[in-house]
DNA sequence: GATTTCACGTA
DNA sequence: CGTACGTGAAATCC
């Protein structure tokens, strides 16, 4: 592979509360806060730098506020999460796990210490207000915050950020062979998120307010003009449940054990009232259905109100929220304030700006094609050369391709009982190496081992991988040795099961989110020369407001970048991926 | 006031 | 057909 262009050159960039500095191959410069976005954009257009930033948060919030596009980065706090698990990623963190230090004794801001403790004793600990590090060799806790003011010292946080990243890219390598390039490309990808999370938080989702409005008005009744309107309005919706209830009009419905009691008194007697136990009762007694059509209601009324497009919804009719690159567990995006659980009756009302459509474009049977990669399993990845992957499995095992299905998301998630049972063992007969992946994951669970997802993340359990670890035979993995000093001292609770399938689930969630962000770093770029822009990532599905001239265009980008993205990271075009990709102006639309 | 439980929305 | 996350209301804990 020869089309490589030279590497891109380093450059940190950090930003005080006073100034910025950047620093790289024959550069030293303090900047005024007020420049920072031109002289960034200037430099992306000169050089074609990869910014080295302790965070996209500090180091590029403003850049992306400013509108500029930064196309590469190496964002410290991604990379920190992918090498040693977990969500806990402040500078002082990431210093910690290059130097092999405790995380539990990482310094941490006063702010942060029980309210109403004067904290000002346990300060005194950190010494001098000159040293960048504590006496144990961590980062003082205002590192980049009230210390950080002075060329000199951000230069010293500039230059700090760049042994940091030596050390991450060091440890990458490390682990050596093929796998280490893809570890240093999920660094690539996952500090793009990052970026684009910025950029998903400045840009907002586009809302039709008025249909918003009405929508919300078919749930919650109309816009209440004061809280006695309010209360009308809420016992009015109770009302159409109560009244099936006769004698009981004065019960709680937001109280699930009075609508326990509730449902005794009309027979039906259930161990708790969630809607699936309910479910079955819908159609003999009209208490049930009258109240499972509440909750819907009650739903809208109070989570996706008025009040949430009042407050979530600017001016400018955008829905915006915190986005976050990476959660907890196995690092799939995650969003706040209903964009990634917004009702599907709601989605009418996302509706592309005049002149724009959306190209919506999901994955298609995204996990079992993850778990052909992650697995290695030739004769598995066979059956992704079919756009319906349960077509061939069917087909191989002789079986219905329903049937097949079932057997497969079995397998992958967990249960092994029921109708699947005799299918699972023809599974486990014609894919041996898939299935053997997930039975090794089930069992670091239960013995409390953490594992890797296939681009690397460490998948903490407590018990980190000694370093004479056994290499995997599928070449999966690549389970590193862990500076023992800074084990994160996860403690996953539950049973022996639980951890289990959470390790088995872990592994096929988290590789598929790292192909997923893979995918929309690459639409991101794809799509920017045509105007579009990526306005909603929901773990399969990418949503790109592009304007309509350029929407065929803009569809196509969407496919080809999938087919590179997954090339890349895959490391064959012997697993195949598949997305549908349609233009739509409103997010209803084309829902398959 | 902070935490837990219940419930339910999305994938 | 499991797992993950975010949200709100009420109960519970301190």
């Amino acid at each position: 592979m020869s089309d490589h262009p030279p590497p891109a050159p380093l450059v940190a960039l950090v930003v005080g509360p006073h100034e910025a500095y950047a620093a790289g191959p024959g550069l030293r410069e303090s900047w005024p806060l007020a420049e920072v976005a031109s002289r960034v954009a200037r430099m992306i257009g000169s050089i074609h730098p990869r910014w080295v930033v302790w965070s996209a948060e500090n180091a590029l919030r403003g850049v992306v506020a400013a509108g500029v596009d930064v196309p590469r980065s190496w964002d410290l706090a991604e990379a920190h999460r992918l090498l040693h698990g977990g969500w806990r990623a402040t500078p002082g963190d990431v210093w910690a796990g290059c130097r092999g230090l405790r995380v539990d004794d990482v310094p941490v801001p006063r702010r942060g210490r029980q309210a109403g403790f004067d904290g000002d004793l346990f300060d005194l600990a950190e010494r001098s207000v000159d040293e960048l590090l504590t006496e144990s060799g961590h980062l003082r806790a205002d590192a980049l915050e009230g210390w950080a003011t002075g060329s000199e010292r951000l230069g010293r946080l500039a230059d700090l950020a760049l042994t940091c990243q030596r050390e991450q890219e060091g440890s990458l390598r490390a682990r050596g062979g093929d796998g280490a390039e893809r570890l240093i490309r999920t660094v690539w990808s996952e500090s793009a998120a990052a970026v684009l999370c910025l950029e998903l938080e400045r840009d907002g989702l586009p809302v039709d307010r008025l249909a918003a409005e009405d929508l919300i008005s078919a749930a919650a009744g109309p816009r209440p003009r004061d809280d006695a309107d309010a209360a009308r309005i809420r016992a009015q919706r109770d009302h159409a449940v109560l009244r099936h209830a006769p004698g009981r009009e004065r019960a709680d419905l937001r109280n699930p054990a009075q609508v326990r009691t509730l449902l005794q008194s009309v027979g039906v007697d259930v161990p708790h009232t969630r809607a699936w136990v309910l479910e079955p009762y819908r159609p003999t007694h009209a208490l049930v259905d009258a109240l499972l059509t509440w909750r819907k209601n009650e739903r809208v009324a109070t989570t996706y109100g008025y009040r949430w497009l009042d407050e979530h919804v600017g001016a400018d009719d955008r829905l915006r929220g915190r986005w976050t690159a990476c959660d907890g567990a196995a690092g799939r995006m995650t969003a706040q304030n209903g964009l990634h659980n917004l009702p599907a009756p709601l989605r009418p009302a996302i509706r592309a700006e005049p002149g724009y459509v959306f190209v919506r474009a999901d994955l298609g049977q995204v996990e079992p094609r993850v778990l052909a990669v992650v697995s290695g399993d030739r004769a598995f990845a066979e059956a992704t050369r079919s756009d319906d992957l349960y077509a061939p499995v069917a087909a191989k095992l002789g079986i219905e391709r329903s049937v097949a299905k079932v057997a497969v998301l079995a397998a992958m998630y967990g249960q092994r009982s029921g109708a699947a049972g005799e299918a699972l063992k023809d599974l486990e007969r014609a894919y041996p190496v898939a299935m053997d992946l997930l039975d090794r994951a089930y069992a670091d669970g239960v013995a409390r081992r953490s594992l890797r997802t296939y681009g690397g993340r460490l998948i903490p359990f407590g018990i980190e991988p000694v370093p004479a670890d056994p290499p995997r035979a599928d070449g999966a993995g690549v389970p590193g040795s862990e500076p023992s000093g800074i084990r994160p001292d996860v403690d996953r609770g539950g049973s022996d099961a639980a951890r289990g399938r959470f390790a088995r689930n872990a592994i096929i969630q988290g590789s598929a989110a790292e192909l997923f962000k893979a995918w929309a770093a690459t639409v991101r770029h794809a799509v920017r020369p045509l105007g579009g822009q990526i306005v909603l990532c929901l773990h399969d599905e990418l949503l790109v407001h592009v304007p309509q001239a350029r929407a065929g265009e803009a569809q196509r980008a969407v496919q080809d970048a999938l087919g590179r993205a997954s090339h890349t990271w895959a490391g064959t075009d012997v697993v195949r991926f598949v997305a549908d990709a349609s233009v739509i102006t409103r997010w209803s639309e084309a829902k398959d």
